[in-house]
DNA sequence: AAGGCGTAATCAGGTTTTCATCCATAGCCA
DNA sequence: TGGCTATGGATGAAAACCTGATTACGCCTT
């Protein structure tokens, strides 16, 4: 997904190279990866160290981890009039992402599936979708922890579900009635494209 | 997480080809097959690769390589022993296809995007997750109009929830606790596949 | 039929990877 | 802050793999 993280795990490294975690270790010790150690003492790796590695090896390099210039935006929100504002801001805005949209909250999760946005515009307030509920599983999910999450909301900061979903830990929060600019100039900010 | 197609080692092309992994590794040195190597020296090729080079030479495809063979399963419950049950007695009775499980509603929506399952096992009664309201949106959407699905209830058959489901229209209806090896009869009628 | 040639199979020895287990760490939540 | 759980790290044994040299086989030429 989204280059949030920086620095990968073993584990990360493993699931890339379809290999153990133990692999991987060895891999360490021979000396045949670059990492430095937490104080810990757990091994962690540059992205930009581990695609030099996959190229000298001529391993593939995983989707999540291209340098993707196209951007996959999803928005999610009940009123199918924002979700108009939007994409017409968006595509204005921000010309060379990919927009898709969902009223329906279920559906919504679906398409998270299959689209694979590398940003996710959510309206925490949708009907049957408890909002805090969905970052949280989101963040859970090693497909979807990188995500980055745009959350709407109308409600007062000080609202429970606002802070259950500030603790969980959203890349930008925005009350609504949303400012569409705004939102595409955090967009452009988290997904580091040009803003138009 | 999904099933993600697999690298292949020299052993498991050398078992496809019915040939002896010394052979196949001879093909790598003369150039034959586009491979890549672990820093260990280890040679992994691409599936995708792999169809490509057998599709060449006119090698038949081995049956658990065709993509249209496999059938994916997805089973969404909360109960992890429920879960645990489903997957050793499916992966007896139905071994050719490719099993996934979800404990949480949300993570198994995300999950019916990615994984595309040819079929679902749905727990009418997850937390925050309305069953009947997932089917319907499940048959509403392109992608997920032809899923097979197969729905558990513990509810009594004249119950509100499991009417509205049956109204729906799911293709085979399950009532707990469930009998395993009648689960996995069901799926194979459902997907047309045989039964051990 | 014999010889040459190329490809495939064998074999041994050393290396890499996996697997299963247990313990430590890191990140999350109250 | 202090616990909790998922994840990562170490370990040793077993399985799979690579290398290189050698042997066996099929096929074509002579």
């Amino acid at each position: 997904m989204a280059a949030r993280r920086k620095s990968l795990s073993t584990g990360d490294i493993a699931r890339h190279c379809q290999v153990t975690p133990a692999t991987v270790v060895n891999w360490i010790k021979a000396g045949k990866l670059e990492v430095y150690t937490t104080p810990g003492g757990q091994y962690r790796m540059d992205t930009d160290a581990f695609l030099a590695f996959l190229d000298k090896n001529k391993f593939p390099v995983p989707e999540e981890l291209q340098p993707a210039r196209q951007r996959r935006i999803l928005v999610m929100d009940d009123s199918p009039a924002m979700l108009d504002a939007a994409t017409s801001a968006l595509s204005r805005h921000l010309p060379g992402s990919v927009l898709e949209t969902s009223v329906d909250g279920f559906e919504g999760l679906i398409k998270i599936g299959s689209f694979k946005p590398h940003a996710l515009v959510l309206d925490l307030m949708m009907p049957r979708l408890d909002g805090a509920e969905v970052c949280r599983c989101l963040r859970a999910g090693t497909e979807t922890r990188n995500m980055f999450i745009v959350a709407l909301s109308g409600l007062a900061a000080d609202n429970e579900l606002v802070r259950r979903v500030k603790r969980i830990g959203v890349d930008a929060f925005l009350t609504k009635p949303v400012d569409m600019t705004d939102l595409a100039r955090q967009l452009a900010r988290l997904l580091r494209v040009a803003l138009e």
